[in-house]
DNA sequence: GCAAGGTC
């Protein structure tokens, strides 16, 4: 009988094909790394391998580092630049070095090698690090890959039969990813914080560092901040109407909305007052509903956290981890938005009818509620959206644990109900010369809603009846005017999503990011509605550079924000969430950067974005690492000489910020 | 001392 070895990306997954293939029941064996189980069990893989004796075991994510040598580990010399072309090596880092000599044992027993790593990107580079390991026990080896997308036991059987080989683009593409990050980051960071140090003893002490994601996300945090800094509040005019009737008050919306000049306003409104009556030109009922949530994201997972749970991202995401590894939740690091149809929904809805809290709503499902989840647009290939696995009795969690689970089962229920089902009302009138609109919402059937409490469908109200062609007076017509406000600073939520828009960092490392901006002492998180005076702004006494200068108009109508005088921050005080302000350091590095003649800023977000779309093309055949690697690491060291020519445009923006020296000679903006 | 990406 010829002997596999079969290596997964993570231990549980190892467990869990383990048990699949061998029916339950398999050897296990300790290795030297307490969390890596050898299981052993046989298993027929049909031709042209048949019986064969299996061992299963696992890396912990990636089993090697890139590293440049001892000669650069020293900062002073040779100079930054040196790291463009220096040579890098790849190493297995101590603390992988047992599950290494593990897969290189196994392998030296064995006559093939089946992968089992993640369906993505990097799931192929780990796969490509744990045939490089098994080859040096056994240069002989064969080398298959299993194609899986969840650990359902049929999909698994199935994937077993149907073995691939490792794809090298992918490798390659990751391969490239992994040494313009680390050249381009060191690169830069040594420059930034050598240069930097002798401007001012603020900065002495600092590490000033440059990633290719954390630099974009503090770009987005600044960004905003100069929004919410140069917004100039412009005053508009609005026709007011309402109209009781039935005694119910029916507000009546202008169709412009609002206008900015007053006289223009002014002349609008009392050819209304002079119409005195107005008419209804069009009424219109019709069903309406609101769509339960899409099956959840860890993007998701931490936007809602950040919002509702009162935790930041990485905290949500430490707690679901937990949650996992504790078997209650599926893996908490996942793109997909949509449950595959061999996954038994049902079965899970089932679990939780123990729940005091929602096992009712459980059990409303089971008895025939029960409806397809949503089938969002994303599938990562590699796991199911997030959902619960086992019921976990509040006893047995902790605080901040039994919060996230009670949203993951909440989310995972409404996903398997109904949407909320209501009649949408619309009257439509004509005033003057002037269009008015009504909007009234009954809710008949709350559906989802009902254990879905992170949302609600309120805000609208009955509308009493209307008949086309009738007129009336309304009860009261005013010209009333306001000032546009400007948007918050970034939330946690906000940051999240623009990072997953602009595809900076991965579901996995994006809280990281923004840790990682606070560290470095680029930017803070307040509390919304704590921000005293000027206290937590940049030391910023010319703060003209940024974003643009006016927002009202531009941004009239679009978002929640920007709208009615009075809507500042005052209505979140003490709401718990969390805004990104960026400190001095923080708005000097994105501003000097910008200041210099760059195509592209460093801290803006194209050049990760060119980096995604270079490594999609070496994955597709359509170009070849080494090229892609030759041209970004010219065009790479373009930009560190340019920054290394105009160095004083950075050192003025941080005397101009950090010290506070005035405005800086070659100006803002 | 420095990156970003896996995962515990």
């Amino acid at each position: 009988m010829s002997r596999i070895l079969c290596v997964a990306e993570k231990p549980s997954i190892a467990k869990a094909v383990a048990g699949h293939l061998s029916g339950g029941t398999y050897q296990t064996h300790n290795t030297r790394e307490t969390f890596i189980k050898n299981y052993v069990f046989d298993y027929d893989f049909g031709p042209p391998w048949g019986a064969c004796s299996v061992t299963m075991t696992s890396v912990i994510g990636h089993l090697t580092g890139l590293d440049v040598g001892p000669e650069l580990k020293n900062w002073s010399y040779p100079p930054p630049e040196r790291l463009f072309d220096c040579p890098v090596m790849v190493n297995v880092p101590n603390d992988k070095k047992n599950i290494a000599k593990n897969i290189e044992e196994q392998a030296r027993r064995a006559s093939a090698l089946f992968i089992w790593t993640d369906c993505d990107r990097e799931g192929e580079h780990i796969g490509g690090e744990i045939r490089d390991a098994a080859k040096r026990g056994n240069h002989r080896i064969e080398v298959r890959r299993a194609r899986f997308s969840n650990i359902e036991r049929v999909h698994i059987l199935n994937a077993a039969r149907n073995l691939v080989n490792l794809d090298e683009r992918q490798i390659e593409a990751v391969n490239a990813r992994i040494e313009l990050d680390l050249r381009i980051g060191y690169a830069f960071t040594r420059f930034l914080t050598l240069n930097l140090r002798n401007v001012g003893p603020e900065l002495n002490d600092l590490m000033i560092s440059y990633g290719s994601c954390q630099f974009p996300t503090l770009g987005f945090v600044v960004d905003r901040y100069f929004r919410v800094k140069n917004f100039v509040p412009e005053t508009f005019w609005a026709i007011k109407v309402m109209y009781k009737r039935e005694k119910i008050d029916v507000n009546f919306h202008w169709a412009r909305h609002r206008l900015f000049d007053r006289h223009a306003a002014v002349v609008l409104y009392e050819r209304c007052i002079a119409s005195r009556h107005a008419k209804v030109t069009k009424t219109e009922e019709k069903p309406t509903k609101k769509w339960k949530p899409l099956p959840l994201t860890t993007v998701e997972l931490q936007k809602m956290a950040t919002k509702f749970l009162h935790l930041t991202g990485q905290e949500a995401l430490a707690v679901a981890e937990k949650l996992y590894n504790n078997g209650f939740i599926s893996y908490p690091r996942t793109e997909t938005d949509r449950f595959d149809k061999a996954i038994n929904l049902q079965a899970l809805v089932q679990k939780q009818i123990p729940s005091e809290q929602w096992g009712q709503f459980a059990q409303g499902l089971v008895n025939g509620a029960f409806r397809a989840p949503r089938q969002g647009r994303n599938d990562d290939k590699a796991h199911p959206p997030i959902h619960p696995i086992t019921f976990a009795s509040p006893a047995v969690l902790g605080q901040n644990e039994r919060k996230v689970y009670e949203f993951v089962v909440r989310r995972f229920l409404a996903c398997c109900s109904e949407d909320a089902k209501g009649v949408a009302t619309d009257v439509e009138i004509a005033y003057g010369d002037e269009v008015f609109t009504a909007h009234g919402v009954i809710v008949l059937e709350r559906n989802y809603l009902d254990v879905y409490k992170y949302e609600n469908w309120t805000g609208t109200a009955i509308l009493p009846k209307f008949t086309v062609g009738e007129r009336f007076e309304p009860t009261e017509a005013l010209l009333v005017d306001g000032k546009t406000t400007p948007p918050g600073y970034l939330t946690e939520a906000d940051l999240i999503a623009l990072m997953d828009a602009n595809g900076i960092g991965t579901d996995a490392t994006m809280a990281e990011h923004i840790e990682k901006i606070q560290e470095r002492q680029y930017a803070r998180a307040v509390e919304r509605g704590n921000r005293g005076g000027n206290e937590d702004a940049p030391a910023a006494p010319a703060a003209r550079g940024g974003g643009r200068g006016r927002g009202g108009r531009g941004q009239a109508g679009r978002g929640g924000r920007g709208g009615t005088a009075g809507r500042g921050g005052g209505e979140n005080r003490g709401s718990g969430i969390r805004e990104f302000i960026p400190t001095a350091l923080g708005v000097a590095l994105i501003q000097g950067f910008d200041r210099m003649s760059f195509d592209m800023s460093l801290g803006k977000p194209f050049l990760r974005k060119e980096m995604e779309l270079k490594m999609k093309a070496i994955c597709e055949g359509r170009a070849d690492k080494e090229r892609v690697l030759r041209q970004s690491l010219l065009e790479y060291r373009q930009v560190y000489n340019q920054s290394s020519a105009e160095l004083h445009i950075l050192k003025n923006a941080c005397r101009q910020y950090v010290l506070g020296h005035g405005e800086a000679a070659g100006g803002a903006g």
